[in-house]
DNA sequence: CGATACGGCCAC
DNA sequence: AAACGTGGCCGTATCG
């Protein structure tokens, strides 16, 4: 173990003399005597987070009007913003209680508790007459391999409870609280074992995965998801801050909500009180079930979108449990070694950079390589030249030919990063219950309709990762299953299919009919020259023609600017722009297509994607662009007209894209739903992951071609483009997560084994 | 120590 | 003038 040595040699703060003494207490005099008026503008005007600014805000009105007064620990002292933010602490607190008391005071009469045997009979009853239900449950936690169901909330919504004149029961049904009656978890999972099942009987949620993962915890299944509410929002509104039901419920249904962790803290929901748990469960499947009826009234302006919702988004969520709980084996023996060897060297550069930089450093103690703030002075002495950032690509990299420290730096970046965040860190991530590594598919977490992939939102110790941005290196610590192998399988050029298909530009769709590669043949065409010529060098490599037509065609996409294209081609502006020009002259469709999407986001402020099966809103193109008089392009006073218009061109940029990267992510959705269907099949067959454009399956490494056959069909028959565009994939084969063997290399070289 | 912001960088 | 779309995570820095 390192034992670090450090000298105390602080000394005894030497005593001030009087005369400083006597300023500094008419200092605190005058600063008690500040006016509380004059604090809390002081206060309010620092750099305070949007969260401390909303409390402070809180407290200034509770002091206004007499709700609340200074806090004792400020007696004698200037009003602070610490001391504001305590007094907000003990708000909170007493705020809580008085909540609590009053959520059970105020239970309503249709919110039932179902804490024994007669109860839960007359429930069961009751749900044969529903068509639809509204289902949740608590949970010990969030870890849905490892925590355990507490109770469940039923909302049905049928039942007259008379006199009530509003319709429908909530009931929540405690399995495993500390205290109070209640009937055990699995006698109540076996009682409604035939809801569960039943798929005549809708279920409605917010946020299924969670719930449809937690009852297969316990060995059931949630058969008949008809309604997620969380993921209808998203098609509802992609640009929502945020989807908790807590904040869902106050600004579309005006029903003041507060959150587990408001209400709750840390504890878990098997210590709440059944009282309490009772007005706080069954009124979240309550607030689910109204936010379905205002949802379903929504949809009925967006026909398309909602058929979208209940043919795709719906059934893949049954897809993405699968997907999550069936996990990842890593190679723990190799990242250990890997992970030993990236250290040593990790070791050896920083004592290297340590000793280059060291005499340029001005601070104090050690150079942190890793702060931006220390290194960018200490680098620019060295090298005897400021630097403006220190951005690996665009500054360090063309240094690094030219100073050593610069090569050195660059390697230890690359080295840190690849271990601290994937090597180092994947290990430590192993399921404790099921022992392998899983990952969170967000089906809805970006809002052009793509998957995210990481930890939750409210979940810090959470051991899930991010598996789409893994990079080469890190994905050779994943490892098939024992007597199966990985196959990938992606969609050859899918963006690019997609834009040739909504745009209907024959250059393009010419190209994918004659399988030639689109890159080759727009540089085929720019440069005149033949097209086997631009297409690949005899190496296999990119030729440097079809290099700038790949960044030409994605600066499109990405609604890259002249300049910016011009800096990546090492051209001059006017080139660039010339450039783009003759390319997309002899595409005009494209280019009226492209010119169509900005002109819909100026004109509607959002724009379709593919069959108007989901909408991107983009407001910000709706607005009216700002005039900058010639040569004021610098001048201050300009700033906020500059940011006005930054957001347009902004919105511009991003209608296009969101058309292609969205009808993209539909179709990857709908070949998962395909794939998972052809997988449930056949034994031993899963989905293992997805990354935009790629599946990744695993199977029996027994397989045959008529296997690999049927995974090609899977790709390239699930969705299509009209029957414009052709799909293609490529299809790898690997025993670890990594560049793989085609299918002709993999049967040569298992035919050439069997032969000998 | 928690919350937050930011620079930087991994993926498609 | 700004200048490339969609994400998530790590380490540093700052604040109270």
């Amino acid at each position: 173990m390192d034992v670090k040595l450090t000298l105390n040699l602080r000394q005894p703060a030497p005593d001030l003399d009087a005369k400083q003494r006597v300023v500094d207490a008419a200092k605190r005099k005058k600063a008690a005597e500040e006016p509380l008026e004059e604090a809390w503008e002081r206060i309010l005007a620092m750099k305070n987070s949007d969260a401390d600014q909303a409390k402070l805000l809180a407290v200034k009105g509770a002091m206004e009007t007499g709700v609340t007064g200074r806090h004792p620990s400020g007696a004698g002292k200037r009003f602070s913003k610490a001391e504001a933010l305590r007094i907000y602490s003990d708000m909170r607190e007493k705020i809580r209680e008085d909540t609590l008391r009053k959520m059970v005071a105020e239970t309503p009469r249709n919110y039932f508790l179902i804490d024994n045997e007669r109860l839960l009979t007359r429930l069961n009853e009751r749900l044969r007459n529903e068509t639809e239900v509204a289902v949740d449950a608590e949970t010990t936690g969030v870890d849905v391999y490892t925590d355990v169901i507490v109770g469940i909330s039923l909302t049905l919504p049928s039942v007259s409870i008379p006199p009530l004149a509003e319709k429908g029961m909530h009931v929540y049904i405690p399995v495993m609280h500390d205290k109070g009656e209640q009937l055990s978890r699995d006698y109540v999972l076996s009682e409604l074992r035939w809801f569960l099942y039943d798929e005549g009987i809708g279920k409605v949620l917010h946020n299924a995965i969670f719930d449809i993962a937690m009852f297969r915890r316990h060995g059931y299944d949630l058969r008949g998801v008809t309604w997620d509410t969380m993921v209808a929002m998203h098609l509802l509104n992609e640009n929502e801050p945020s989807y908790r039901l807590k904040d869902l419920a106050p600004k579309y249904l005006g029903v003041e909500s507060d959150t587990f962790a408001e209400l709750f803290g840390k504890t878990p929901f098997n210590e709440i009180p059944l009282d309490i748990a009772l007005a706080y469960a069954a009124k979240d499947t309550d607030l689910t079930w109204r936010l379905y009826q205002f949802q379903r009234e929504h949809f009925a302006t967006l026909p398309t979108v909602l058929e979208y919702y209940r043919a795709v988004e719906v059934p893949l969520l049954y897809v993405i449990v699968d997907l999550e709980a069936n996990g990842y084996i890593l190679d723990l023996d190799f990242a250990k070694e890997y992970g030993e060897q990236l250290s040593t060297r990790a070791k050896e550069l920083h004592a290297k950079l340590i000793e280059m930089l060291t005499p340029y450093h001005s601070g104090e103690g050690e150079l942190n390589l890793n702060s931006p703030q220390q290194m960018k002075p200490a680098l620019s002495k060295a090298i005897g030249r400021e630097l403006p950032n220190m951005d690996a690509k665009k500054t360090l990299k063309p240094l690094a030919k030219e100073f050593e420290v610069i090569a050195y730096l660059l390697e230890y970046r690359k080295i840190t990063k690849l271990s601290g965040t994937y090597i180092d860190a994947l290990p430590t991530k192993q399921n404790p219950t099921t022992k392998r590594w899983h990952s969170r598919f967000n089906p809805m977490g970006t809002v052009t309709g793509r998957f995210s992939s990481g930890k939750d939102e409210d979940a810090e110790d959470s051991t899930s990762f991010n598996v789409q941005n893994q990079p080469e290196e890190a994905r050779k610590m994943f490892l098939a299953p024992e007597g199966k192998v990985l196959i990938s399988a992606d969609f050859k050029a899918q963006e690019i299919r997609c834009t040739a298909y909504l745009s209907g530009e024959p250059v393009l769709i010419e190209a994918f009919e004659k399988g030639i590669d689109p890159y080759a043949n727009m540089a085929s065409m720019y440069y005149k020259r033949p097209y086997n010529e631009v297409y690949k060098l005899p190496n296999g490599e990119d030729t440097p023609a079809r290099k700038a037509m790949k960044v030409v065609w994605l600066a499109t996409l990405y609604g890259m600017s002249d300049f910016s294209l011009a800096e990546m081609l090492g051209l001059k502006k006017p080139e660039a722009t010339a450039f783009k020009e003759e390319l997309f002259g002899g595409m005009p469709k494209l280019s009226a297509w492209l010119k169509a999407n900005e002109e819909d986001v100026a004109k509607y402020g959002f724009v379709w994607a593919d069959k108007q099966q989901r909408k991107r809103r983009l407001p910000d193109g709706k607005l009216k662009r700002k005039t900058i008089p010639y040569g004021k392009w610098n001048d201050p006073k300009y700033d906020d007209a500059r940011k006005h218009n930054s957001q347009i061109n902004r919105a511009m940029r991003q209608g296009t894209n969101a058309r292609v990267q969205g009808s993209s992510a539909i179709q990857t959705k709908v070949t998962m739903i395909k794939a998972h269907e052809v997988c449930a099949k056949r034994e031993g067959w899963a989905l293992w992951g997805t990354i935009h454009d790629e599946l990744v399956f695993e199977i029996p490494e027994d397989f045959t071609r008529e296997d690999i056959a049927v995974i090609e069909r899977i790709m390239t028959q699930s969705y299509r483009w009209g029957d414009v565009v052709a799909n293609g994939t490529d299809i790898a084969i690997m025993r670890r997560w990594g560049k793989g063997m085609t299918p002709e290399e993999w049967f040569a070289n298992k035919e050439s084994k069997e032969s000998a």
